[in-house]
DNA sequence: ATAACTCCCGTACTTAGGTACGGAGTCAAG
DNA sequence: CTTGACTCCGTACCTAAGTACGGGAGTTAT
């Protein structure tokens, strides 16, 4: 058991950390006994570890709510919200390497501007330039 | 010259955000004429079509702001600008591959999950479990 | 029993990039 | 000359995931 201070630094969080999640139902808060401090389960720590290996994961606090929801019995559901992360995450992938090119070849561009021309990177940027992705 | 309703709309965007940018002096307001509205010229509605282009880029309002600051002269700063632009998506590249390849085989493992024992990815995500990433 | 910690709780603030609202002024058309 | 659309301006609100603050209550150590 223990208290919230105790359980924050269990789980390498601020205390407010754990109030916040609180707040948003993914902890439930303990009673507060007649006398003394509320008391945190290891149980509730296992939930913030567990909270924070999925945002590790990419999982919003949103997603990781379902996640709990779902987590006692319900392996399609858990697993096509894995697949729909997948697939934004794939999205993304596909913008910063489409982005990585672009600067890329701008930055390339710039090396071979022979000193201090019209920057190419700016010339790019410019609404009367066509090249531009 | 346009009215800002007119400006906003050849940049597609809204009048709010014309309005964002002059408080974040990325767009200088036009005076207000004694009488009338205010007129903004061609080179505003360039302006609002070069924030709109470097932030395709991947760029941030305050890195534009700095763009439009280097952009008449200073060629070597903007490229390093973009060159640390570069790192940034190529540190999240690194990033969403391996959350890519984590989740790739957590659903994996589901689709090989004879039907509903305890979910792979839950199991993956209890604090108890040492296999993770 | 008093100082020095914690806890409890609500509220406000943070970043980024806007969006929404409300009231007053202004402009063009019928 | 009035109606409806548009401008102007400030302020508040939005999401996400917290962080900071302030005052009062409870606890522990000396």
């Amino acid at each position: 058991m223990y208290t919230i201070s105790k359980l924050a630094k269990e789980a390498n969080v601020g205390v407010e950390t754990i109030r916040f999640y609180e707040k948003k139902a993914l902890l439930q808060q303990p009673i507060k006994p007649s006398q003394g401090y509320r008391q945190y389960t290891p149980q509730a720590l296992s939930r913030v570890l567990f909270i924070k290996r999925a945002q590790h994961l990419g999982f919003t606090l949103a997603e990781i709510s379902s996640l709990l929801v779902l987590s006692n019995s319900n392996c399609e559901e858990v697993q096509s919200l894995a697949e729909h992360k997948l697939d934004v995450i794939e999205e993304k992938l596909k913008d910063l390497t489409r982005l990585k090119g672009s600067l890329e070849s701008l930055v390339s561009d710039c090396k071979n501007n022979s000193n201090n021309k019209i920057c190419p990177i700016i010339e790019s940027l410019q609404p009367s330039n066509k090249t531009n992705t």
